[in-house]
RNA sequence: UGAGGAGUCGGCUAAUUGGUAAGCCACCUGACUCUGGAUCAGGCGAUUGAAGGUUCGAGUCCUUCCUCCUCAGCCA
């Protein structure tokens, strides 16, 4: 595959579309227009978050949207922070969401913009609206405008403030401006129909009065503009030829039109499409603070929440997301798209670069009776059959193993391939071991070791390993394993719906009391000892994890697991009745 | 009962613009396997929301109806 220009014409492979990417409407758009050379054959969009939370899932698919088509068509994309309303916005939020953006593997260079840069020039359109008698300034208090504004199947009725002349309306904007009027005391509103069947064409607020410090801005201003009169003319200015957003922006297309069109300045074109949302997750604002907030999550990074700070301290790589959004596609169509499609993605993307490694998250003790004590092997393990690149790798082996609590059945159901009294099953690249005897703790009647022998003719890779068993189980050697800390993350959620809850319940009676466990004594491969902060592995015939960024140092490392592998064994434990 | 949108396998998404429903996920088989992983092969599954109409031919065009979503912030 040929690497692509990126948007802003760098070459970057990763993001490079792939050959089959489906075709969508906006996409078809797209081509249309620089078939009939719209625009002068320039493409340019934005991805414009509002500084005010952390980047999710949902604006990954904006993201590879906008980055992406730009790139495809060989334009530009802009990173724009609409940020018009300094009471919800922060710094802190700005700077997560370009880590976030550049993370996910694009770049804007020297085209980031802020809302808040064209503040001057936004008040200059304004003031043209006013002169053209387009807008007015307006004294009804908020609880007033709601009132004026009728319903849904109502007309509403004009303000009393509307027919004010035009001289009178550029003194008291320019005043509001200058601070002499009280937060909420008036408000600048276009001139359009209080009678229009599209309630955001009734006399919409352009500028509000309100002392807030903005992150960027200071108290340079007191009157901001709202995003109605912010964002098209922010497009605008930027040379934007296609404004992609989501579907509940469809009523304010009219408007977003209809100052372009007053304020004859180029005119980008707003398209719309659907939102992301997922199974057993939540995405919306609201939401997601309420979890960081009330503390049922560590905080935004909380390797549970669907933010993209928490996808990558989870262990999710960009290109899983990436694909993922290539592959739900864009429409117009609200939809729910299960999270067994990212996880696919997930798990496509980790099997071709993660290097295997055995861990063993519930260890119990095996003694190898016949094998010598005091003597150590080295064996040679494979570090990624889907990467020969990746070489091999020595593993200690001894006469004391650990292997995983579930590997062993006392009265294994049928089906089961491991390991049980008498039965025999494969130790990972060394040899075939039989159980001999199980030993419990005499008051519990706990497990506490198994006795086994191995057959030294089964060492693996040698002339007479040809014998085969049912099953292959890893291991650790009891004296040279590390001991792990690894979190075991589930569903945030118990319902597929979070909101789906009996009338009257709470959303949050929804979470799940298991989304993690913690397990402590997890026994892992000496290699492991140098792994990095952030590094991906899969724990043989368990998982991909991945080393924990926050929690996790030299003396104690802490894994966070990504995604389990697919394991039909657990599907048909847990499917069938039988015994 | 206003306006704007949307309805295609269980889920997501296509269909050369009127030419005989395709792909991915999920699920199920089988093959292979020193990961019950991966991979490969196959299968299941849609009278395209409904009913009419135009047409040789309709998911695409017309009519009527039904269902769902969004909007009454000085949030975005």
């Amino acid at each position: 595959m040929v690497a692509q220009l990126t948007a802003n014409g760098k070459k970057d492979s990763a993001v490079a579309a792939s050959d089959t990417a489906p075709s969508h409407f906006i996409r078809n758009i797209i081509a249309e227009d620089l078939k009939q050379k719209k625009n002068g054959g320039r493409v340019e969009t934005r991805f414009p978050p509002e500084p005010n939370g952390y980047l999710h899932i949902g604006h990954a698919k904006s993201i590879c949207l906008n980055f992406g088509l730009a790139a495809e068509f060989g334009g530009l994309c802009n990173l724009r922070f609409d940020d018009t309303n300094p009471s919800k916005e922060d710094r802190e939020y700005v700077e997560s969401i370009k880590q976030d953006v550049r993370w996910l593997g694009f770049s804007w260079d020297d085209r980031e913009y802020y809302a808040s840069d064209y503040f001057e020039r936004l008040y200059e359109f304004a003031l043209k609206l006013i002169k053209k008698g387009k807008a007015f300034v307006c004294d009804l208090s908020a609880d007033q405008i709601r009132e004026y504004r009728g319903t849904l199947t109502e007309p509403g009725k004009n303000s009393p403030f509307r027919d004010r002349s035009v001289e009178e309306n550029l003194d008291l904007f320019q005043r509001m401006r200058a601070g002499e009027f009280s937060d909420g005391s008036r408000t600048l509103r276009a001139k359009i129909d209080m009678a229009s069947p599209n309630i955001n064409m009734r006399d919409p607020v352009m500028y509000r009065v309100l002392r807030a410090t903005h992150h960027r801005t200071g108290d340079q201003w007191c009157i901001y503009p709202t995003y109605d009169f912010a964002h098209g003319q922010s497009d605008s200015i930027e040379g934007v030829t296609h404004s992609l957003c989501t579907l509940e922006f469809e009523d304010h297309r009219p408007l977003y039109d209809w100052f372009l069109e007053e304020l004859e300045i180029h005119h980008p074109q707003q398209i719309e499409f659907a939102r992301l949302n997922l199974t057993y997750t939540a995405l919306s604002k609201r939401k997601l603070l309420e979890l960081v907030q009330q503390k049922y999550v560590s905080g935004w990074n909380d390797p549970r929440m669907p933010t993209l700070a928490g996808f990558r301290r989870r262990g999710y790589t960009p290109e899983a997301i990436r694909n993922f959004c290539e592959r739900i596609g864009v429409a117009k169509r609200n939809s729910i798209v299960d999270v067994a499609m990212l996880e696919h993605s997930l798990r496509e993307d980790l099997n071709k670069r993660a290097s295997r490694v055995m861990a063993v998250l519930r260890p119990i003790k095996v003694v190898l009776e016949n094998y010598p004590e005091g003597q150590i092997e080295e064996l040679d393990a494979i570090n990624n059959p889907e990467d020969p690149s990746q070489g091999t790798r020595k593993v200690p082996f001894s006469r004391e193993l650990y292997i995983e609590e579930e590997d062993f059945r006392e009265n294994p159901p049928k089906g089961f391939f491991r390991l049980s009294p008498g039965k025999e099953v494969r130790l990972r690249y060394a040899y075939i071991i039989k159980c001999t005897e199980v030993i419990k703790d005499p008051t519990t009647g706990a497990i506490k070791e198994l006795r086994c022998t191995y057959d030294p003719e089964t060492k693996s890779g040698s002339s007479q390993s040809k014998r085969k068993v049912k099953a292959t189980i890893h291991w650790v050697s009891a004296t040279h394993a590390i001991t792990a800390e690894v979190r075991l993350y589930d569903h945030l959620f118990t319902k597929e719906d979070p909101d789906d809850v009996p009338k009257g319940g709470d959303w949050l009676a929804n979470i799940n009391p298991k989304s993690v466990e913690c397990l402590t004594e997890c026994r892992i491969e000496p290699c492991l000892a140098d792994a990095k902060s952030g590094e991906r592995f899969q724990f043989e015939r368990l998982g991909y994890f991945c080393v924990d960024t926050e929690d996790s140092s030299a003396a104690r490392l802490v894994f966070n697991r990504t995604v389990t592998l697919r394991d039909s064994w657990a599907k048909l434990e847990k499917g069938g009745t039988r015994g």
